[in-house]
RNA sequence: GCCCCCAUCGUCUAGCCCGGCCUAGGACACCGGCCCUUCAAGCCGGACGCGCGGGUUCAAAUCCCGCUGGGGGCACCA
């Protein structure tokens, strides 16, 4: 069986630093295994998706330098790769879940359940769908319906006795007791799936072997396993991996630092280093190194090796691998260093106007002076105006190469 | 409230599964020195850690239990 996986990002926003952590070792994988990464989108939240967004997060993927085989720009077998697409498939397995009463119509309404939920809080014990819907009669079916009720779907889990076990690739075995879980909404009063519901039968009819996810999908997957069984499907392969952090220790947020992917474009880094720098955060491939080529990364990975720790995000070390990037990359590439320079020059007030050639130019060989007071360029290199690089220039610090 | 996950220097981590080779290794950051007109870079050196408490054992960072701390989940969000 071929390794694939997927990364299904919501095109609400620019691909996020963490977004682009979790794909990024499901690509490791794919690759590793010399299987298919898919792109998903998921974008049933219709009011907050957009096809700017999608491209941007298309686009940010591409800098990075991760490829897709699958997705809703390039097609694939198991397409279509929008979630918008694929209702047909939603409701077809709707149906099939209703035809074998694993799950029933819910003619509760939202206040309704409010008030169960209220009410289980105020006797404080934990609150449970009461199933008041999960036995009705055609009767009452017809009278809620002659009501103008809309009905939601729901799995019928309770019955479901059994300790529910999720082989987690790196956290292992772990244990769920049912008692803990209530029959779910599958599908919404308008028709439409819920987060759950969809992703279980998309990763199932997109063939998924693998995925590799954030720590807040655990306490999914046992809902998800019920599903899986519901529908007479064998569940993917998980790893449950904990999120990255800001340096106060909280979820990574704009206060401690960048979030956006392009953000760090903008500010000079090279996709390399930051890929680089993912890994280390959650896998050493090696003893005692640190710089590691993408292909290297892919030739080692193993997903039993990821950490099961919340990393902090330290920019500072981030900033320090890019500069090893950069003086290495004078020698081989040096294009593309000038090209990581320009947002940031221009961002500084140091540069406006066209890029030209003799601009492009001019930028290496202050880069090239600079380093090659490092003893890492080539001597050989013309000796520049020195003195006429802006003092904010010199003390910039991603591009900042010597 | 209930359920689940996690825990080694300030930070990322190696070691933990298969206890002794760990007086716990590397890296970033920090401090000091060398180099240098200066600043970086580079080189050399330094300080810094197994959350706590019980076990088990001749021996525990490593195994077991409890605690504490952090994170996540319990939606007609994803």
């Amino acid at each position: 069986m071929t390794v694939r996986t997927r990364y299904a990002p919501s095109p609400t926003g620019y691909l996020h630093i963490g977004g682009a952590w979790m794909a990024f070792f499901n690509w490791l994988f794919a690759r590793n295994h010399v299987g298919a990464f898919v792109l998903r989108v998921e974008d049933t939240d219709r009011t907050r998706s957009s096809e700017e967004y999608e491209r941007a997060i298309f686009e940010d993927f591409k800098w990075l330098g991760l490829d897709w085989d699958e997705g809703p720009d390039v097609g694939g077998p198991y397409g279509p790769y929008r979630q918008t697409e694929r209702m047909h498939l939603y409701r077809k397995y709707a149906e099939e879940l209703l035809a074998r009463e694993a799950a029933y119509y819910c003619y509760c309404t939202p206040e309704e359940l409010d008030a169960e939920r209220a009410r289980a809080q105020a006797e404080k014990r934990p609150y449970r769908y009461s199933g008041r819907c999960r036995a009705l009669t055609a009767q009452q079916r017809a009278e809620f319906e002659r009501q103008g009720r809309r009905p939601t779907i729901r799995l019928r889990v309770h019955d479901y006795g059994e300790t529910i076990v999720v082989d987690d690739l790196v956290r292992g075995r772990v244990e769920f007791d049912p008692e803990h879980l209530d029959d779910y909404i599958i599908v919404r009063s308008d028709g439409s799936p819920l987060y759950n519901f969809a992703n279980v039968v998309d990763d199932h009819t997109m063939a998924i072997t693998h995925i590799i996810r954030g720590i807040e999908h655990l306490s999914n997957t046992p809902k998800q396993w019920v599903m899986y069984r519901a529908l007479g499907w064998e569940p993917p392969q998980v790893a449950h991996l904990s999120n990255i952090l800001g340096s106060d220790k909280k979820k990574l947020s704009k206060r401690t630092g960048d979030t956006a992917v392009r953000d760090y474009k903008k500010e000079g880094f090279i996709p390399e280093a930051l890929l680089n720098f993912f890994a280390l955060m959650a896998w050493y491939p090696e003893e005692n190194r640190e710089i590691f080529s993408v292909r290297e990364l892919v030739e080692k990975f193993r997903i039993e090796d990821l950490g099961k720790a919340s990393p902090v995000f330290d920019t500072a070390k981030l900033t320090w691998m890019n500069g090893v990037y950069m003086r290495e990359m004078l020698n081989r590439e040096p294009e593309r260093v000038v090209e990581a320079c320009l947002e940031p020059l221009r961002s500084a007030g140091l540069l406006d106007g066209q890029v030209t050639p003799e601009t492009r130019d001019y930028i290496r060989r202050v880069i090239g002076t600079s380093s090659s007071k490092t003893g890492l360029s080539m001597s050989r290199r013309p000796p520049a105006a020195t003195s006429a690089i802006p003092p904010s220039a010199r003390s910039w610090r991603p591009c900042r190469s010597g």
